[in-house]
DNA sequence: TCCTACCTACTATTGTTATAGTAGATAACG
DNA sequence: CGTTATCTACTATAACAATAGTAGGTAGGA
């Protein structure tokens, strides 16, 4: 099963994810565009109908919830990057990751450390 | 600048990737969905439009092959999933990534090595 | 209590995606 | 040569994406 998103929904999603829950006009005020109160609660409205969040009613206000994680989302669309872009090649993917200029050092180190310990808890 | 595919358009450009080049025909038998001629002439030509993709003419067919770079989708890519998916945190998205079961441990060896030689390099 | 601000529900518009048919050219085959 | 297979160009259409307006309700402040 991919769950996939819009672009826009995608930044819907990701306010979400990062309050837990939220109403409209929360999620409004931290969209990356100025975008009409219509417009995302609209967005909000689809984004409902296709399963992936849900809401509850406070007060006179809705209060939405993300019903996909984002882990999910993310597996989902990073399979999809690997197959479609990288060619099934994680290294071509992590090249990519890594040559990024926003990686500091520190950043790096802890890449490392993560693939180490995995490494060392599949063969102890 | 940010470089976006919509699904279809991001099959026909995998095959391109892999190919160097191809025929419309030769973009169709390697398509995952069995889709009508017209159709993929049609997602190539919209690509062209977009600039994408450009097109020779090898006697009564047209021969297209890529403008756009693997590597540049890659990064387009990967930063808008980093960004809007894993909260811009490459560690989300490398445990993620480690954390698809197709990963061998070869692979993941493969991986730690790349890490660690990114970061000799960067500071030696 | 009356007005204002805020909220949802419904409707609308424009553009894009996904898919494919039809017409007409031409190369290839017999 | 004539017929068939193969191509492109043009056209079409249904579904969805992105954005927002309008109508009507309710809660709270003056």
């Amino acid at each position: 099963m991919h769950i996939t998103f819009t672009d826009r929904e995608l930044d819907v999603m990701s306010v979400l994810w990062n309050l837990g829950s939220a109403t409209v006009a929360e999620v409004r005020e931290r969209l990356p565009d100025d975008l009409a109160y219509t417009t995302v609660l609209t967005v909000l409205r689809t984004l409902e109908q296709k399963g992936h969040v849900a809401h509850t009613g406070e007060g006179r206000a809705h209060r939405y919830r993300p019903l996909v994680k984002r882990a999910a989302a993310g597996r989902s669309a990073l399979r999809r990057l690997l197959d479609k872009v990288f060619d099934g090649s994680p290294e071509l993917l992590l090249t990519q990751l890594v040559s990024d200029k926003h990686l500091s050092d520190e950043e790096l180190r802890r890449l490392r450390k993560l693939l180490a310990d995995r490494l060392r808890e599949k063969q102890p």
